[in-house]
DNA sequence: TGTAATCCCGACAGATTTGGTCGTATACTG
DNA sequence: CAGTATACGACCAAATCTGTCGGGATTACA
């Protein structure tokens, strides 16, 4: 039903929390996870994959942790869910366009494939930053929603 | 991932081949299902569905089959995936707001309710004639998608 | 009236995905 | 060295998805 994993959730509430907290040079996925009921080891995993493709650093030992590589306003939550989700496609149908083209069918992907690219591109535009923000960016938001119901 | 299950994509598929013949008044679930190389029962059960949701015309017996129950271009993607897939939501934490009023916790889903929001309106403005007409609104989706990248 | 084509529908099995745990190894701090 | 943390692979349980089966109920037509 078009929707993210628990564990991108969990990524995008991470990285919200560390957003929150710049004053800790390192919170330790415990902390994150009490903070938030969520089940440690799990949130340890997730944290070690958004390490690994740069979003977060590390540091282990005693108060180590892990701190937001960047900006919070230059980390996208696309590129977190990406990070932990894997790439996504709209269409169930795209292992490279294998299947798809033995039967010649599956023209509904190219139009399917132009509203990914728009969920990717609102994805994209939201940071981290606007999550820990509670009320920002809402209006244009808001705004920008009805243009593209409007325009398309 | 964020991608629709085969079932809808099934559903869109066929609805999308019944925009194309309309010629016919009836086309068998069979039909369609060999035409695009589908499980023929697995269909079956879907066009059922989009029967009961009142999208699709059946007729039993000979000659019998389904044909589109309004104009192809009023009916949506999202109609379509709505009453295959069930009413869908970016974040995975939202049996009714429940459990995450629990721990205070899930923020992040105000601002995620958004880009849910955004990506309901996209799949409301495309039709099935839309995906019919393989090129129709290609160049005003693409305009559109632009503006949600520059505004938001 | 009988038969074939067709829709209708619930149950169920297999495969896949997801959520979560465990154990162990490694790194850092004091 | 002891304690705190990350790193990582293996594994299991639960949920979901895909597809099948079997038994109806309708309808057209000969």
């Amino acid at each position: 039903m078009l929707k993210l994993t628990k564990k991108a959730d969990y990524g995008l509430m991470a990285l919200k929390y560390l957003a929150e907290h710049p004053e800790k040079t390192a919170l330790s996925a415990k902390d994150v996870a009490d903070a938030y009921g969520i089940p440690a080891q799990l949130l340890a995993k997730i944290l070690q994959r958004l390490t690994k493709t740069g979003l977060l650093r590390s540091h282990a030992g005693m108060n180590g942790g892990y701190a937001l590589a960047r900006d919070a306003r230059e980390i996208s939550a696309f590129e977190v869910i990406l990070a932990i989700d894997g790439p996504f496609f709209i269409t169930s149908c795209n292992k490279g366009a294998k299947s798809c083209e033995l039967t010649t069918n599956c023209t509904i992907k190219e139009p399917l494939a132009r509203v990914n690219d728009t969920i990717a591109g609102v994805l994209k535009s939201i940071s981290i930053q606007d999550l820990a923000e509670h009320e920002s960016h809402a209006e244009q938001a808001r705004e920008a929603q009805k243009l593209v119901a409007l325009t398309i």
